[in-house]
DNA sequence: GATCGTTGTTGGCGATGTGTCAATAAGCCG
DNA sequence: CGGCTTATTGACACATCGCCAACAACGATC
């Protein structure tokens, strides 16, 4: 089998597996045995197992961010709030399972490179959310620092609503809408 | 040396080891060593690597919640909000360390275990904050989901603070107060 | 005070997981 | 067909973990 393809199975099968168990208690040779493969060849393609880890919550985690520029543009500014939170609703919900394994992050905790990878998802979140709101011109390291706050917000509530389930819909986006609009409203303002 | 001590030492070396490398860095062999023990013993004390694990994480997150009921309570909603989220950030950046290594345990989430511990510290946080609020008596289970929601909201921001450092405290005060204010005015209203 | 039981403590065994590497098989081109 | 590249394998060496039998120190009992 060509490298290329090979090495996209491998990944998709990690995927899933990492998906369902937490990171001590999937061994490569779960993975090997599941892709039809020896376990040295694992090790081939991504090196270490970790280096395999990181690919993995990598996938998981860029799997959402496909249609965010669909958003409505010249609207009011409750209406885009709407949007984004609904969006993102949307997504969490869809993408359920790998989501939250993605941001559990599996059973690494603390490791340097896997929070590196985290970071970085909400890093390119939080900027997401000033361009949606047109705020990304004068996007001084403050403000972008608080938009980085409201989205671990979002993260947590969104975990609270799936996981709890205590939550409906409506309560977890009237949460995400007001709070998001009060920072915008109130607190951004003081930032810049 | 008598049980209890022993068992008490052994885990202060485990609570200082966890709190510098992640989980899979640090060995039973590595807690003998440094307690001046043989491995053995420390399973004799706790079982497995994960319960000793367990214990470590609760003695990081019992630390902080001492003296909670030195808050004022009959002032005004603002005067209570800004005494708990003073209250908060006095705690955080005293035990900035310990506090961020049992927070990033948060990555061992997606075992169940674990998983369970940090949930149940989340959910005495949320109802100290209600209930410093005096907003316990009709408590039901969404007001306190958000409440939940608060609870990672300040534990990101109080992150996103210590690691980051691009925000100031007064603009994480800002925001932190600013959100409860907008939860308690405007959101909780709607979920009771 | 000697004996015995209790208990803290140790060292080692078997099992499991991981990284590495030489050997092998399979395809491809001349 | 022969040689070469390369994907793939199986096994070796090492680390870690859970478990357990053996040892030693201390106190209780007669």
């Amino acid at each position: 089998m060509e490298p290329d393809s090979r090495r996209e199975q491998i990944l998709a099968v990690a995927v899933r597996l990492f998906g369902r168990r937490p990171y001590s208690e999937v061994s490569t040779t779960d993975v090997a045995r599941a892709a039809g493969v020896a376990r040295g060849l694992v090790n081939h393609y991504f090196g270490t197992k970790k280096d395999l880890y990181l690919e993995v919550v990598r996938v998981m985690l860029t799997v959402p961010r496909v249609a965010l520029e669909s958003l409505p543009q010249g609207e009011t500014l409750d209406r885009r709030i709407d949007s984004i939170v609904s969006w993102f609703l949307d997504v969490v919900s869809r993408h359920s399972t790998s989501w939250l394994a993605a941001i559990n992050a599996g059973g690494m905790a603390g490791d340097a490179e896997v929070d590196a990878v985290i970071a970085e998802a909400i890093d390119v979140a939080a900027d997401d959310v000033l361009q949606a709101l047109g705020l990304d011109d004068g996007a001084g390291a403050a403000l972008r620092g608080m938009a980085r706050s409201y989205v671990g917000l979002a993260v947590f509530t969104g975990r609270e609503w799936l996981e709890r389930g205590v939550l409906s819909r409506e309560q977890v986006h009237a949460l995400l809408a007001t709070t998001l609009a009060t920072l915008v409203e109130r607190v951004f303002p003081q930032a810049a």
